[in-house]
RNA sequence: GGUGGAGUGGCCGAGAGGCGAGGCAACGGCCUGCAAAGCCGUGUACACGGGUUCAAAUCCCGUCUCCACCUCCA
């Protein structure tokens, strides 16, 4: 049973086969650090580990780069004297990774920076003039454009006739031989900041959008890699522009096209220039953990649009604490365990283009089979439902028991001091409860509630738990 | 104008010709002194109109609504 996935280049799903049996190469287009991120970038970043995570689960080795862009139009625009555009840029970025590490999205086995490599930009831009796919700008400008027109199988990807494409309302750059050209590389302009802009054969200017990540994927995933991941909107015109770019030098570039939808908040895609945007922080206002956000973020489909609404946030959080509730009350019982093998279904479900709707339904039979055996009192049961649960938890990131998760609180620290002190206040119930005093029990329990402190009766006795969850 | 996609029960969300994924909520039951948690049960959902078929949420035709891309965008 091998991994299947949805390819946009050919419009279905294929199985996926390695380049190099074993071995991964994924380009995933990062951010932009415009400013800060909201949660719709995160989705991305959950989608794309989630594959990783499976892959690794099924014993392959994954070379994953996501590269940052740090110049741009949008990053120039609010660059000041007093603040300079790589200041912005990073400032963003340390956000960004903070993000991702609350999120349990495992680090990029290297993360380039646009700025970092603009020598490899050059060599391919020149490739690409020698070739005859690009051209300096006639008017002495500084530009460098792509020749749209001398890539034949332009327009492939994203399943479009350039013919049919609207040309610009405003005239468009007058320097372009066709109004489809794109940018390889910005000349200088005085009205941008001039530490935005390096030394080039064709005059100090600035990398085009584009041209980053062909350079990128190249010098770290060498000239033909397995896939190549990003939002839908990236599809055109920055992939098909890569791909152009890239296989007008004689690479053959990716072999598979990942793309996921986007997150709508009221019927439009998350986004800053429309202003309807949820941040990590909005979201840990309103109550929800960030292991819940990931849960909300990583079970539609990939491929599925998410139109966000608190409310389906809130269900989500409910969801997510019924696993954990399960995790951790077998985790009392038979202890943490080895998770390690994951049921054959859920192998199937992800199998099938990562279906992880699919895959979590599996987690909640066996959930439901483990709280069975949790209340029969049946070791056995209970510690394999338990290993399962875990397993498949970890492939999607969720594994509450997971150091990401539960690491460096000062609960953890403090728990076995509350634990002895309610455990004096649970000896004074049981013994309220064993001469049937039901008021006296009952005021115990409300106290503890009144601290904080929930207390549940079990089959094992009574459990305690801190919080409203 | 071109391209790609979506509309599933009160809600979220898979599926893609035949046995009602899963979760949340609701209701009934079991368990419990009570509570919480859990377990069992209860729903004849597939935008609309036609058609094909023994059988359609799933295929075909038409219609409506929505989203994304064709400009920076995860």
């Amino acid at each position: 049973m091998t991994l299947r996935l949805y390819d946009t280049a050919t419009r279905s799903v294929r199985d996926f086969v390695p380049k190099t049996p074993g071995q991964v190469g994924i380009y995933l287009c990062g951010l932009t650090v415009q400013s800060t991120p909201h949660i719709g970038h995160l989705r991305s970043a959950v989608n794309y580990d989630v594959l990783r995570r499976w892959l690794l689960h099924t014993n392959h080795e994954v070379t994953f780069i996501r590269n940052i862009t740090d110049v741009d139009d949008k990053i120039l625009d609010k660059a000041s004297a007093g603040r300079p555009f790589w200041a912005i840029a990073h400032a963003n970025r340390l956000v960004l990774d903070a993000n991702y590490r609350d999120l349990n999205v495992i680090p990029p086995t290297y993360e380039p920076l646009a700025t970092g490599h603009i020598p490899e930009m050059h060599e391919l831009i020149a490739a690409l003039i020698a070739l005859g796919h690009a051209y300096p700008a006639a008017g002495g400008n500084g530009d460098v454009y792509f020749d749209v027109p001398s890539y034949r199988e332009y327009g492939a990807l994203s399943g479009q006739n350039p013919d049919d494409m609207r040309p610009p309302t405003d005239g468009g750059e007058p320097d372009k031989r066709d109004y489809r050209d794109f940018a390889l590389w910005k000349g200088a302009k005085s009205d941008e900041p001039a530490d935005a802009t390096w030394p080039s054969p064709w005059g100090r200017g600035r990398p085009g959008w584009h041209i980053e990540c062909s350079a990128m994927a190249r010098r770290y995933l060498g000239d033909e890699f397995d896939i190549h991941g990003g939002g839908l909107d990236l599809t055109f015109p920055h992939h098909e522009n890569e791909i152009a770019q890239s296989r007008s030098a004689g690479l053959p570039f990716a072999r598979y096209w990942v793309h996921h939808a986007l997150l709508n908040l009221g019927e439009a895609k998350m986004s800053k220039s429309l202003g309807n945007v949820i941040d990590v922080a909005a979201v840990q206002a309103m109550g929800i953990r960030l292991v819940e956000l990931r849960y909300y973020l990583g079970t539609p489909h990939y491929r599925s649009r998410i139109d966000y609404s608190d409310d389906a946030l809130r269900e989500a959080a409910v969801a997510y604490r019924r696993i954990e509730g399960f995790v951790q009350r077998a985790a009392e019982i038979v202890g943490p365990g080895r998770p390690k093998d994951v049921p054959p279904q859920f192998a199937a479900a992800m199998n099938d283009d990562l279906n992880t709707s699919a895959a979590l339904a599996v987690v909640h039979d066996t959930i439901r089979e483990g709280n069975t055996a949790l209340a029969a009192g049946e070791e056995a049961g209970i510690r394999g439902a338990l290993t399962a649960v875990r397993a498949m938890l970890g492939v999607l990131g969720l594994d509450p028991l997971d150091a990401a998760w539960t690491g460096g609180t000062t609960t953890s620290d403090l728990k076995p001091v509350v634990d002895s002190l309610v455990k004096l206040a649970l000896e004074q119930r049981a013994q309220a409860r064993a001469r049937k005093d039901w008021s006296a029990a009952d005021s115990v329990r409300d106290q503890l509630k009144n601290a904080g402190i929930q207390v549940e009766d079990t089959p094992a006795g009574p459990r305690w738990t801190v919080g409203e969850h």
